[in-house]
DNA sequence: ACCTTTAGTGTGTTTTCTACACTAAGTCGA
DNA sequence: TCGACTTAGTGTAGAAAACACACTAAAGGT
């Protein structure tokens, strides 16, 4: 939990004794925060947000996205990835900018403008700490999400919208998933996402003539059925595809 | 040009002479602004920007997006409207946000967080004062823009590549037209904006089937040959069609 | 051995995309 | 007023992409 986490009181003050760092400008500041929308998935379940519960008042009790003030000497990516770490223990993920909100009343102690990144990870491939120890950081299922403080619930919808309209033509979906998966998984993947069934043969097909995906010479294990084989994905290749101007529309 | 313009100093200060006021805050605070990149087109020539002259430091002399500080009670779009009326006269305009830029080095005087937004204004409507009046203000043609001072240059790229992007599969094209236009001229801004050639029988019957344009009564005056039939875009239209989920996509 | 479950594969049909060239209507000037 | 010039406006055939669709293969479980 950041020393600057959302709960702190952040109240100016005009005197402050002298023993006491203080900050003073000439004209007002809005604070500034970032705030992250995490998504995880597993084949098992479906697409979660990694949620935090509020200890401190306003909104105490109830959940929120994990997030916290910027530090003047960090990017606010950096800022982004720094939250993520302290408050659930995800690092190196996938994240991205999504939208900055700011309106005037949206804290109701101060004005607060927030950053909005948004996370992708692989449940699978992340054994979360926030998972088993904290009893204030929990998985939440995208149809099942609670109530949220501040405007977290619009924060959500916007980070919604934005991966359902980006992975249809950019290949970030691979960032839910772990480094080697079948592509049953990923279609489970892009079927939950889009929130609409999509045909075998023709996703494979379409997948494949991508050439985003290197057959490995493994299969599954530990399944009672047939192995599916396994694939990853190429980042350089696609790097180098994308260069060329090559389209990677669903 | 706002009291709060980007060039006021920003010096963070402990003491202040009691008769001035002063903003103190037990954690340092990024200074926030926004900044726009007013996009203008006019059949005639081509995609301009819109450009302040700075005349103070840093930077001074170089020119830079308009842009300034956010005040405590507005929202992060209203002080880009505002600053854009206060610096361009440019008002009622498509007015999107764009990215927020961070990087803790941008501004070399202090740690200044911007949000940017990008504007479509129809050089044709709006008769701008800006380039009639103000020696410090003008539009430069995209592939003729002059240093930029901060990380302008960046947020302008940011933003054609968004445009670029984005005109693709929405309907934002028609805000850098006047309301009456004519299939040409709105061929015109696709080419330009795409930077490619465009057929245009299939580009006339691709819009015309997505039916969001009405065809007017009308048709083009003072042209020196066969009189085009002027269109113009039905917003709600687009909304109804929206709702049920169809594609625009050029 | 056989039952259950998921993996993996190709084709014909329909729809969309693309390339392409002439006539119509208006202005201007001789 | 006639001709020259300029841009408006229109349809179709071939190519490519999207779509719908069903059976055999392989593995583990009983």
């Amino acid at each position: 939990m950041s020393i600057l986490g959302h709960n702190e009181p952040c109240i100016p003050l005009f005197c402050l004794a002298a023993r006491q760092m203080a900050y003073t400008y000439t004209h007002p500041r809005p604070a500034l925060t970032v705030d992250c929308v995490v998504f995880g998935f597993d084949a098992q379940t479906t697409l979660q947000v990694l949620l935090i519960q509020r200890k401190l008042t306003p909104y105490q009790g109830e959940w929120a996205l994990p997030g916290g003030f910027v530090r003047l000497a960090e990017s606010l990516e950096a800022a982004a990835r720094r939250e993520l770490r302290e408050e659930t223990g995800v690092e190196d993920v996938f994240l991205e900018q999504l939208y900055t909100f700011g309106q005037p009343d949206r804290d109701p102690r101060d004005r607060v403008v927030s950053v909005a990144y948004y996370a992708l990870i692989s449940l699978a491939g992340h054994p979360l700490q926030a998972r088993t120890d904290a009893q204030d950081t929990a998985w939440f299922a995208l149809d099942a999400v609670p109530p949220l403080a501040f405007d977290h619930h619009q924060i959500l919808q916007a980070a919604i919208a934005r991966l359902r309209g980006k992975v249809r033509y950019e290949p970030i979906g691979f960032e839910l998933l772990p480094e080697k998966f079948t592509l049953t998984q990923l279609q489970k993947l892009y079927e939950t996402i889009l929130d609409q069934p999509l045909d075998k043969r023709n996703f494979r097909n379409k997948l494949l003539r991508m050439d985003l995906l290197v057959a490995l010479d493994e299969t599954q294990t530990g399944v009672a059925h047939r192995a599916a084989r396994l694939y990853k994905f190429e980042p350089q290749r696609y790097e180098q595809l994308k260069q060329q101007g090559f389209n990677f529309e669903l």
